[in-house]
DNA sequence: TAATAACTTGAACTGTCGTTCAAGATCAAA
DNA sequence: TTTGATCTTGAACGACAGTTCAAGTTATTA
Protein backbone atom coordinates (compact mmCIF):
# COMPACT_ATOMS: atom_id res chain seq x y z
CA UNK A 1 0.00 0.00 0.00
CA UNK A 2 2.12 2.96 1.36
CA UNK A 3 2.80 5.25 4.39
CA UNK A 4 0.83 4.26 7.48
CA UNK A 5 -0.47 6.56 9.91
CA UNK A 6 1.72 7.46 12.88
CA UNK A 7 -1.09 8.41 15.47
CA UNK A 8 -3.32 6.20 17.37
CA UNK A 9 -7.03 7.89 16.29
CA UNK A 10 -8.35 7.04 19.77
CA UNK A 11 -6.17 8.57 21.84
CA UNK A 12 -6.03 11.65 19.37
CA UNK A 13 -9.49 12.23 19.80
CA UNK A 14 -9.49 12.03 23.40
CA UNK A 15 -6.99 14.19 23.87
CA UNK A 16 -8.79 16.53 21.58
CA UNK A 17 -12.13 15.60 23.55
CA UNK A 18 -10.31 16.99 27.28
CA UNK A 19 -9.23 19.93 25.20
CA UNK A 20 -12.31 20.80 23.79
CA UNK A 21 -14.31 19.97 27.00
CA UNK A 22 -12.42 22.73 28.92
CA UNK A 23 -12.10 25.53 26.51
CA UNK A 24 -15.06 25.18 24.50
CA UNK A 25 -15.25 25.16 20.43
CA UNK A 26 -14.74 28.64 19.77
CA UNK A 27 -12.35 29.17 22.82
CA UNK A 28 -9.89 26.43 21.25
CA UNK A 29 -7.71 27.33 18.40
CA UNK A 30 -6.80 24.74 16.12
CA UNK A 31 -3.01 25.79 17.33
CA UNK A 32 -3.99 24.97 20.77
CA UNK A 33 -5.26 21.64 19.37
CA UNK A 34 -2.01 20.76 17.74
CA UNK A 35 0.19 21.13 20.00
CA UNK A 36 -2.54 19.10 22.29
CA UNK A 37 -2.37 16.21 20.27
CA UNK A 38 1.09 16.68 18.49
CA UNK A 39 0.03 17.10 15.24
CA UNK A 40 0.62 19.41 11.77
CA UNK A 41 -2.28 21.26 10.63
CA UNK A 42 -2.08 18.73 7.41
CA UNK A 43 -2.41 15.80 9.13
CA UNK A 44 -5.33 17.30 11.20
CA UNK A 45 -7.08 18.25 7.83
CA UNK A 46 -6.24 15.51 6.14
CA UNK A 47 -7.66 12.99 9.03
CA UNK A 48 -10.56 15.12 10.11
CA UNK A 49 -12.02 17.71 7.24
CA UNK A 50 -12.07 20.32 9.92
CA UNK A 51 -12.07 21.65 13.48
CA UNK A 52 -16.19 21.09 13.22
CA UNK A 53 -15.82 17.30 12.78
CA UNK A 54 -13.18 16.65 14.92
CA UNK A 55 -15.18 18.27 18.01
CA UNK A 56 -17.91 16.03 16.14
CA UNK A 57 -15.76 13.21 16.81
CA UNK A 58 -14.88 14.35 20.95
CA UNK A 59 -18.34 14.82 21.85
CA UNK A 60 -19.06 10.74 20.55
CA UNK A 61 -15.86 10.43 22.35
CA UNK A 62 -17.22 12.11 25.05
CA UNK A 63 -20.59 10.37 25.50
CA UNK A 64 -18.96 6.90 25.19
CA UNK A 65 -16.77 7.68 28.20
CA UNK A 66 -19.86 8.72 29.98
CA UNK A 67 -21.72 5.82 29.02
CA UNK A 68 -19.25 3.60 30.10
CA UNK A 69 -18.81 5.21 33.60
CA UNK A 70 -22.87 5.00 34.21
CA UNK A 71 -22.38 0.75 33.08
CA UNK A 72 -19.50 0.60 35.86
CA UNK A 73 -21.88 1.89 38.41
CA UNK A 74 -24.47 -0.19 38.05
CA UNK A 75 -22.47 -3.34 37.53
CA UNK A 76 -20.30 -2.35 40.97
CA UNK A 77 -23.85 -1.64 42.63
CA UNK A 78 -25.80 -4.18 41.22
CA UNK A 79 -28.89 -2.00 41.46
CA UNK A 80 -29.96 0.29 38.85
CA UNK A 81 -31.24 2.84 40.99
CA UNK A 82 -28.40 2.75 43.68
CA UNK A 83 -26.14 3.11 40.69
CA UNK A 84 -27.70 5.44 38.75
CA UNK A 85 -27.32 7.17 42.09
CA UNK A 86 -23.77 6.54 42.52
CA UNK A 87 -23.50 7.84 39.25
CA UNK A 88 -24.78 11.34 40.09
CA UNK A 89 -22.61 11.49 42.93
CA UNK A 90 -19.69 10.43 41.29
CA UNK A 91 -19.94 12.85 38.37
CA UNK A 92 -21.24 15.90 39.52
CA UNK A 93 -19.12 15.95 43.06
CA UNK A 94 -16.41 13.27 42.71
CA UNK A 95 -14.64 14.30 39.43
CA UNK A 96 -15.57 17.77 39.29
CA UNK A 97 -12.12 18.61 39.79
CA UNK A 98 -10.62 16.60 37.68
CA UNK A 99 -12.83 16.72 34.81
CA UNK A 100 -11.26 19.08 32.58
CA UNK A 101 -14.50 20.91 32.90
CA UNK A 102 -17.58 20.32 36.04
CA UNK A 103 -20.10 21.31 33.20
CA UNK A 104 -21.33 18.20 30.75
CA UNK A 105 -19.66 18.83 27.41
CA UNK A 106 -22.71 18.23 25.35
CA UNK A 107 -24.55 20.91 27.31
CA UNK A 108 -21.53 23.22 26.97
CA UNK A 109 -21.93 22.79 23.32
CA UNK A 110 -25.95 22.92 23.33
CA UNK A 111 -25.44 26.54 25.16
CA UNK A 112 -22.24 27.91 23.12
CA UNK A 113 -23.06 26.78 19.41
CA UNK A 114 -25.25 28.66 16.99
CA UNK A 115 -26.64 28.16 13.68
CA UNK A 116 -23.69 28.48 11.98
CA UNK A 117 -22.69 25.21 13.40
CA UNK A 118 -25.98 23.24 13.21
CA UNK A 119 -24.79 19.74 12.81
CA UNK A 120 -22.91 20.11 15.99
CA UNK A 121 -26.19 21.07 17.88
CA UNK A 122 -28.12 18.20 16.51
CA UNK A 123 -25.32 15.85 17.41
CA UNK A 124 -25.17 17.27 21.24
CA UNK A 125 -29.47 16.64 21.08
CA UNK A 126 -28.84 13.21 19.79
CA UNK A 127 -26.32 12.01 22.30
CA UNK A 128 -28.44 13.55 25.01
CA UNK A 129 -31.48 12.28 23.50
CA UNK A 130 -29.37 8.63 23.85
CA UNK A 131 -28.89 9.04 27.39
CA UNK A 132 -32.13 9.82 28.00
CA UNK A 133 -32.91 6.60 26.84
CA UNK A 134 -30.43 4.83 28.92
CA UNK A 135 -32.23 6.13 31.59
CA UNK A 136 -35.31 4.82 30.68
CA UNK A 137 -34.01 1.53 30.32
CA UNK A 138 -32.90 1.76 33.93
CA UNK A 139 -35.40 2.85 35.21
CA UNK A 140 -37.68 0.38 33.71
CA UNK A 141 -35.29 -1.88 35.38
CA UNK A 142 -35.83 -0.39 38.52
CA UNK A 143 -39.37 -0.68 38.24
CA UNK A 144 -39.12 -4.40 37.45
CA UNK A 145 -37.19 -4.90 40.61
CA UNK A 146 -39.22 -2.88 42.97
CA UNK A 147 -37.15 -0.24 43.30
CA UNK A 148 -39.46 2.05 42.11
CA UNK A 149 -43.06 2.33 42.34
CA UNK A 150 -45.14 0.07 39.77
CA UNK A 151 -47.30 3.03 38.92
CA UNK A 152 -44.05 5.17 37.89
CA UNK A 153 -43.45 6.84 34.40
CA UNK A 154 -40.18 5.66 33.59
CA UNK A 155 -40.49 7.79 30.75
CA UNK A 156 -41.16 11.24 32.58
CA UNK A 157 -38.76 9.91 34.96
CA UNK A 158 -35.90 9.63 32.60
CA UNK A 159 -36.68 13.70 31.57
CA UNK A 160 -37.08 14.37 35.40
CA UNK A 161 -33.38 13.13 36.01
CA UNK A 162 -32.00 14.50 32.95
CA UNK A 163 -33.31 17.72 34.02
CA UNK A 164 -31.17 17.23 37.30
CA UNK A 165 -28.09 15.94 36.17
CA UNK A 166 -27.80 18.84 33.62
CA UNK A 167 -28.72 21.67 36.97
CA UNK A 168 -26.83 19.66 39.54
CA UNK A 169 -23.81 19.63 37.73
CA UNK A 170 -24.37 23.26 36.99
CA UNK A 171 -25.67 24.53 40.33
CA UNK A 172 -22.21 22.81 41.37
CA UNK A 173 -19.97 25.25 39.28
CA UNK A 174 -22.33 28.30 40.21
CA UNK A 175 -22.35 27.07 44.17
CA UNK A 176 -18.90 25.57 44.61
CA UNK A 177 -20.85 23.59 47.81
CA UNK A 178 -20.49 19.95 47.41
CA UNK A 179 -22.23 19.52 50.53
CA UNK A 180 -25.59 21.48 49.50
CA UNK A 181 -25.04 19.76 45.96
CA UNK A 182 -24.99 15.91 48.12
CA UNK A 183 -28.31 16.84 50.09
CA UNK A 184 -29.99 18.17 46.66
CA UNK A 185 -28.73 14.17 45.47
CA UNK A 186 -29.79 12.52 48.32
CA UNK A 187 -33.37 14.40 48.34
CA UNK A 188 -33.78 13.45 44.94
CA UNK A 189 -33.21 9.65 45.23
CA UNK A 190 -35.33 9.85 48.18
CA UNK A 191 -38.13 11.33 46.23
CA UNK A 192 -37.91 8.76 43.47
CA UNK A 193 -37.19 5.60 45.53
CA UNK A 194 -40.60 3.11 46.62
CA UNK A 195 -42.03 4.51 49.62
CA UNK B 1 -18.83 71.62 30.03
CA UNK B 2 -18.48 70.26 26.95
CA UNK B 3 -19.67 68.29 23.84
CA UNK B 4 -22.59 65.91 25.75
CA UNK B 5 -22.52 61.81 24.59
CA UNK B 6 -25.04 61.40 21.93
CA UNK B 7 -25.89 57.46 22.75
CA UNK B 8 -28.37 56.59 25.97
CA UNK B 9 -26.28 54.30 27.94
CA UNK B 10 -28.76 51.98 29.17
CA UNK B 11 -30.20 51.15 25.57
CA UNK B 12 -27.19 50.56 24.35
CA UNK B 13 -26.17 48.00 26.73
CA UNK B 14 -29.46 46.25 26.82
CA UNK B 15 -29.05 46.03 23.05
CA UNK B 16 -25.23 44.86 23.82
CA UNK B 17 -27.00 42.38 26.15
CA UNK B 18 -29.50 40.92 23.71
CA UNK B 19 -26.83 40.63 21.25
CA UNK B 20 -23.88 38.97 23.71
CA UNK B 21 -27.09 36.56 25.01
CA UNK B 22 -27.42 35.10 21.98
CA UNK B 23 -23.73 34.66 20.48
CA UNK B 24 -22.28 34.32 23.76
CA UNK B 25 -18.89 36.25 25.00
CA UNK B 26 -16.33 34.54 22.75
CA UNK B 27 -18.86 34.23 19.42
CA UNK B 28 -19.69 38.20 19.81
CA UNK B 29 -16.91 40.42 17.71
CA UNK B 30 -16.72 43.97 18.65
CA UNK B 31 -17.11 44.40 15.04
CA UNK B 32 -20.82 42.81 15.88
CA UNK B 33 -21.29 44.92 18.90
CA UNK B 34 -19.99 48.30 17.04
CA UNK B 35 -22.66 47.46 14.51
CA UNK B 36 -25.25 46.46 16.54
CA UNK B 37 -25.22 48.95 19.39
CA UNK B 38 -24.61 52.11 16.56
CA UNK B 39 -21.14 52.90 18.07
CA UNK B 40 -17.66 53.14 16.46
CA UNK B 41 -14.68 51.81 18.35
CA UNK B 42 -13.50 54.73 19.99
CA UNK B 43 -16.55 55.73 21.61
CA UNK B 44 -17.05 52.05 22.88
CA UNK B 45 -13.64 51.28 24.67
CA UNK B 46 -13.93 55.31 25.95
CA UNK B 47 -17.20 54.34 27.65
CA UNK B 48 -16.94 50.57 28.37
CA UNK B 49 -13.03 50.08 28.94
CA UNK B 50 -13.33 46.79 26.70
CA UNK B 51 -15.38 43.76 25.53
CA UNK B 52 -15.13 42.26 28.64
CA UNK B 53 -16.27 44.79 30.88
CA UNK B 54 -19.03 46.22 28.21
CA UNK B 55 -20.11 41.98 28.97
CA UNK B 56 -19.80 42.69 32.68
CA UNK B 57 -22.60 45.21 32.18
CA UNK B 58 -24.53 43.42 29.95
CA UNK B 59 -25.22 40.84 32.54
CA UNK B 60 -26.24 42.56 35.25
CA UNK B 61 -29.30 44.32 32.60
CA UNK B 62 -30.26 40.56 31.83
CA UNK B 63 -30.37 40.02 35.79
CA UNK B 64 -32.54 43.33 36.43
CA UNK B 65 -34.71 42.03 33.41
CA UNK B 66 -35.32 39.04 34.99
CA UNK B 67 -36.12 40.22 38.21
CA UNK B 68 -38.23 42.39 37.12
CA UNK B 69 -40.44 39.71 35.39
CA UNK B 70 -40.62 37.82 38.31
CA UNK B 71 -41.61 40.59 40.44
CA UNK B 72 -44.37 41.21 37.51
CA UNK B 73 -45.98 37.65 37.74
CA UNK B 74 -45.59 37.94 41.79
CA UNK B 75 -47.98 41.09 41.45
CA UNK B 76 -49.88 39.48 39.13
CA UNK B 77 -50.94 35.89 40.73
CA UNK B 78 -50.97 37.95 44.18
CA UNK B 79 -49.33 34.88 45.41
CA UNK B 80 -45.38 34.07 45.86
CA UNK B 81 -45.68 30.28 44.79
CA UNK B 82 -47.89 30.64 42.04
CA UNK B 83 -46.01 33.96 40.99
CA UNK B 84 -43.10 31.64 41.06
CA UNK B 85 -44.93 28.82 38.60
CA UNK B 86 -45.76 31.61 36.48
CA UNK B 87 -42.41 32.96 36.30
CA UNK B 88 -41.11 29.51 35.53
CA UNK B 89 -43.55 28.54 32.95
CA UNK B 90 -42.70 31.80 30.78
CA UNK B 91 -39.44 31.40 30.71
CA UNK B 92 -38.63 28.05 30.38
CA UNK B 93 -41.87 27.52 27.85
CA UNK B 94 -43.61 31.40 26.82
CA UNK B 95 -40.48 33.22 25.95
CA UNK B 96 -38.14 30.67 24.70
CA UNK B 97 -38.74 31.72 20.87
CA UNK B 98 -38.70 35.71 21.48
CA UNK B 99 -35.87 35.34 23.72
CA UNK B 100 -32.00 35.52 21.96
CA UNK B 101 -31.53 32.26 23.40
CA UNK B 102 -33.05 29.72 25.29
CA UNK B 103 -30.67 29.45 28.12
CA UNK B 104 -30.36 31.68 30.89
CA UNK B 105 -27.52 34.10 30.00
CA UNK B 106 -25.89 33.71 33.33
CA UNK B 107 -25.13 29.88 33.05
CA UNK B 108 -23.80 30.40 29.39
CA UNK B 109 -21.57 32.38 30.78
CA UNK B 110 -20.26 30.28 33.59
CA UNK B 111 -19.93 27.57 31.15
CA UNK B 112 -18.63 29.26 28.64
CA UNK B 113 -15.98 31.14 30.54
CA UNK B 114 -12.55 30.52 31.53
CA UNK B 115 -9.99 31.40 34.16
CA UNK B 116 -8.70 34.61 31.62
CA UNK B 117 -12.03 36.22 32.17
CA UNK B 118 -12.58 35.63 36.19
CA UNK B 119 -14.40 38.36 36.53
CA UNK B 120 -17.08 37.25 34.77
CA UNK B 121 -17.40 34.25 35.90
CA UNK B 122 -17.18 35.82 39.47
CA UNK B 123 -19.72 38.23 38.29
CA UNK B 124 -22.27 35.83 37.11
CA UNK B 125 -21.63 33.20 40.08
CA UNK B 126 -22.42 36.62 42.19
CA UNK B 127 -26.04 37.35 39.84
CA UNK B 128 -26.95 33.90 40.36
CA UNK B 129 -26.66 33.78 44.33
CA UNK B 130 -28.67 36.81 44.03
CA UNK B 131 -31.08 34.95 42.14
CA UNK B 132 -31.31 32.31 45.15
CA UNK B 133 -31.15 34.75 47.67
CA UNK B 134 -34.22 36.35 45.90
CA UNK B 135 -35.65 32.92 45.69
CA UNK B 136 -35.45 32.02 49.36
CA UNK B 137 -37.28 35.38 49.99
CA UNK B 138 -40.17 34.41 48.26
CA UNK B 139 -40.50 30.61 49.81
CA UNK B 140 -39.86 32.59 52.95
CA UNK B 141 -42.73 34.40 52.01
CA UNK B 142 -45.05 31.28 50.71
CA UNK B 143 -44.12 29.14 54.35
CA UNK B 144 -45.90 32.17 56.12
CA UNK B 145 -48.57 32.05 53.95
CA UNK B 146 -49.35 28.44 54.15
CA UNK B 147 -48.61 28.11 50.82
CA UNK B 148 -45.85 25.51 51.83
CA UNK B 149 -45.57 23.05 54.80
CA UNK B 150 -44.12 24.77 57.83
CA UNK B 151 -41.27 22.37 57.99
CA UNK B 152 -39.76 22.90 54.68
CA UNK B 153 -36.34 24.99 54.53
CA UNK B 154 -36.87 27.61 52.34
CA UNK B 155 -32.70 27.60 51.70
CA UNK B 156 -32.96 23.87 50.61
CA UNK B 157 -35.64 24.20 48.36
CA UNK B 158 -34.31 27.48 46.99
CA UNK B 159 -31.42 25.88 45.76
CA UNK B 160 -33.54 23.20 44.25
CA UNK B 161 -35.59 25.77 42.05
CA UNK B 162 -32.18 27.24 41.24
CA UNK B 163 -31.07 23.95 39.62
CA UNK B 164 -34.66 23.04 37.94
CA UNK B 165 -34.93 26.08 36.57
CA UNK B 166 -31.45 25.83 35.11
CA UNK B 167 -32.10 22.25 34.03
CA UNK B 168 -35.38 22.89 33.26
CA UNK B 169 -34.28 25.58 30.55
CA UNK B 170 -31.57 23.48 28.80
CA UNK B 171 -33.85 20.63 28.89
CA UNK B 172 -36.20 22.92 26.98
CA UNK B 173 -33.56 23.69 24.09
CA UNK B 174 -32.31 19.65 24.39
CA UNK B 175 -35.42 18.02 23.54
CA UNK B 176 -37.67 21.01 21.97
CA UNK B 177 -41.00 19.29 23.71
CA UNK B 178 -42.63 22.20 25.76
CA UNK B 179 -45.73 19.74 26.37
CA UNK B 180 -42.90 17.42 28.17
CA UNK B 181 -41.64 20.74 29.95
CA UNK B 182 -45.02 21.72 31.16
CA UNK B 183 -45.47 18.60 32.75
CA UNK B 184 -42.26 18.68 34.71
CA UNK B 185 -43.08 22.17 35.87
CA UNK B 186 -46.34 21.08 37.08
CA UNK B 187 -45.08 18.29 38.67
CA UNK B 188 -42.44 20.14 40.71
CA UNK B 189 -44.85 22.94 41.87
CA UNK B 190 -46.86 20.07 42.99
CA UNK B 191 -44.28 18.89 44.69
CA UNK B 192 -43.59 21.54 46.21
CA UNK B 193 -47.01 23.20 47.53
CA UNK B 194 -48.63 22.14 50.66
CA UNK B 195 -50.42 18.42 50.51
C1' DT C 1 -17.20 84.91 19.09
C1' DA C 2 -13.26 82.54 20.60
C1' DA C 3 -11.56 79.05 23.55
C1' DT C 4 -11.84 74.67 25.42
C1' DA C 5 -13.23 70.40 27.15
C1' DA C 6 -15.87 66.24 25.80
C1' DC C 7 -17.23 63.12 22.64
C1' DT C 8 -17.07 60.82 17.85
C1' DT C 9 -14.89 59.01 13.94
C1' DG C 10 -12.64 55.45 11.23
C1' DA C 11 -8.22 54.15 9.53
C1' DA C 12 -4.72 51.35 11.10
C1' DC C 13 -2.03 48.36 14.24
C1' DT C 14 -0.56 43.92 15.90
C1' DG C 15 -1.76 39.39 16.65
C1' DT C 16 -4.25 35.26 15.85
C1' DC C 17 -7.65 32.65 13.48
C1' DG C 18 -8.96 28.40 10.44
C1' DT C 19 -7.21 26.42 6.54
C1' DT C 20 -4.33 25.14 2.35
C1' DC C 21 -0.70 23.06 -0.19
C1' DA C 22 3.80 22.17 -2.26
C1' DA C 23 7.65 19.65 -0.81
C1' DG C 24 9.65 15.98 1.83
C1' DA C 25 9.48 11.48 4.33
C1' DT C 26 7.99 6.79 4.73
C1' DC C 27 6.91 2.12 3.75
C1' DA C 28 4.49 -1.86 1.08
C1' DA C 29 4.55 -3.92 -3.37
C1' DA C 30 6.82 -4.92 -7.71
C1' DT D 1 16.15 -1.37 -5.75
C1' DT D 2 12.83 1.14 -7.80
C1' DT D 3 8.19 2.62 -7.82
C1' DG D 4 4.33 5.00 -6.15
C1' DA D 5 0.73 5.70 -2.98
C1' DT D 6 0.11 7.65 1.59
C1' DC D 7 1.13 10.39 5.30
C1' DT D 8 3.74 14.39 7.46
C1' DT D 9 5.60 18.83 7.62
C1' DG D 10 5.50 23.77 8.33
C1' DA D 11 5.48 28.02 5.83
C1' DA D 12 2.07 30.83 4.05
C1' DC D 13 -2.65 32.60 2.98
C1' DG D 14 -6.49 35.85 3.49
C1' DA D 15 -9.71 37.06 6.94
C1' DC D 16 -10.80 38.88 11.08
C1' DA D 17 -9.87 39.60 16.07
C1' DG D 18 -9.56 43.28 19.95
C1' DT D 19 -7.83 47.67 20.53
C1' DT D 20 -5.57 52.36 19.85
C1' DC D 21 -5.26 57.07 18.59
C1' DA D 22 -4.74 61.29 15.85
C1' DA D 23 -7.88 64.14 13.68
C1' DG D 24 -12.47 65.98 13.40
C1' DT D 25 -16.91 67.48 15.46
C1' DT D 26 -19.86 69.41 18.89
C1' DA D 27 -21.72 72.17 22.55
C1' DT D 28 -20.82 74.77 26.66
C1' DT D 29 -18.35 78.57 28.98
C1' DA D 30 -16.08 82.93 29.14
Amino acid sequence: MANVARYDREEVVRKAMLLFWEKGFNGTSTRDLQRTIDMRPGSIYAAFGNKEKLYGEALECYSQEMSGILARHIAEQGSPLAGLEMFFRNVVIDRRESNPSEVCMLIKTLSEVNEQQSELLELSRELLKRAEIRFTGILQQARDQGEIAATANPVVLARHLQVQMIGLRLYMKTSGKPEAVRELITNLFKSIAVK
